[in-house]
DNA sequence: TCTATAATACTGACCAGTCAGTATTGAAGG
DNA sequence: CCTTCAATACTGACTGGTCAGTATTATAGA
């Protein structure tokens, strides 16, 4: 097995213990037995517990910014681009629910220090938002996205709704909590214009981001 | 000292620790020294360092229902109560960050499980949504909002956006943190109308007439 | 042989919660 | 006023268990 591998693999346990458990609920021989190596194995690959914690919640912006990448065409129209990346995101946060909230749970408490920790994980961030101002710029090339805002803010603005609609609306109409929703309340708002642009999509159950947990774990 | 006085001394010195450092990183012994109680004084008011913790987290949504039970007047029009309302939760957002943070953190925990504590978390959270979607609501009455979504669904986004603006843009250009960007993106979304509706805020708005514009908040 | 590993034993620091004892309060009686 | 007493609030040293990280040994593959 090459060493990548059994990085990965360890990761993937740490990931299905650290996100049912808090931090300090999780002992490094949960981890260990979980991801089936010895317990001085993790010091070969991790400096320490809190290491391993952190490279696994920051893994997630790696695996969605690859997802964008790969799934949304470079050279669509700005309305198919939004809607392709929302979509993904959305599946992402739906399939991975529980990875978002201990992404979001250490993002809290990185935020509230200065240390290199906090500046990997914000330059992680930032990667991600940046891969979504690229297609809001487009938006404003397109003419169908004011200019008068910074790119990136209406970026964060995007990944904020999407992570409200996957973490907060959980109760909610369920016919609401598709993704396209955020997409429309982004771009038109809550004022609308009495029109709904989702005619077509309001009774379509094809969507798939409300899937269940993927790395599940007994 | 009567009883509740040293309750809220305890969650204040909670609120100081808990904030700065991770669960496992703050001892009940320092919670104690911080407080200036006894260790013992702490198991008469909480039941554990888990009750402590929730709790302490857990006031910040008594307090933001408070501000806008206070703050926003009743019977203003629709706008009025929503600008008001935002200013109100942003500003909280800024004086209080950490607890927000810790807020964000603890509600991630809870999330993944379905508890008691869990129940009462989101309690505390619909009634705090209640209280903007009511205010959604009047915008839905007076016609200037759209009324096929559900109010709670918008209140979400909207306090979503409002995270968004207090959590992720504290490096943006300071301009577009201001709580008014807010009310205008939930209102009329990215792609906006080709006019700002925000002209003493948008630096580069060549439209000359100022609108009435609520003070910065600190 | 050499390297990486699993398995497991070990240790020393750490800490939540307890509880026996102390301090404070307030009421009742003188 | 002072004293006594009971009830309550409080304290902090102590304990028993926990656990991160290290050391050791044995094994397997290159």
């Amino acid at each position: 097995m090459a060493k990548s591998d059994k990085r990965q693999l360890i990761m993937q346990a740490a990931e299905r213990l650290f996100t049912n458990r808090r931090f300090h609920e999780v002992t490094t021989d949960d981890v260990a037995r979980e991801a089936g190596v010895g317990k001085g194995t993790l010091y070969q690959y991790f400096h320490d517990k809190d290491d391993l914690f952190f490279e696994t919640a920051n893994s997630g912006f790696d695996e969605m910014c690859d997802l964008l990448r790969r799934k949304v065409p470079e050279t669509a129209p700005f309305g198919e681009q939004l809607l392709g990346a929302c979509m993904e995101i959305s599946s992402f946060f739906g399939r991975r629910r529980k990875l978002l909230r201990m992404m979001q749970s250490e993002e809290a408490r990185l935020s509230v220090f200065n240390g290199p920790l906090h500046q990997r994980w914000m330059d992680k961030r930032k990667t991600l938002i940046s891969a979504l101002a690229a297609i809001v710029a487009r938006g404003v090339e397109q003419g169908q996205v004011r200019p008068d805002v910074p790119t990136e803010v209406l970026a964060s603005f995007l990944l904020g709704m999407l992570r409200t609609r996957a973490a907060d609306l959980h109760d909610a109409d369920e016919q609401f909590r598709k993704y396209e929703w955020v997409v429309e309340l982004f771009r038109h708002g809550a004022a609308g214009n009495g029109q709904s642009h989702l005619d077509t999509v309001a009774g379509d159950a094809s969507a798939g981001p409300t899937a269940p947990e993927a790395p599940g774990h007994g």
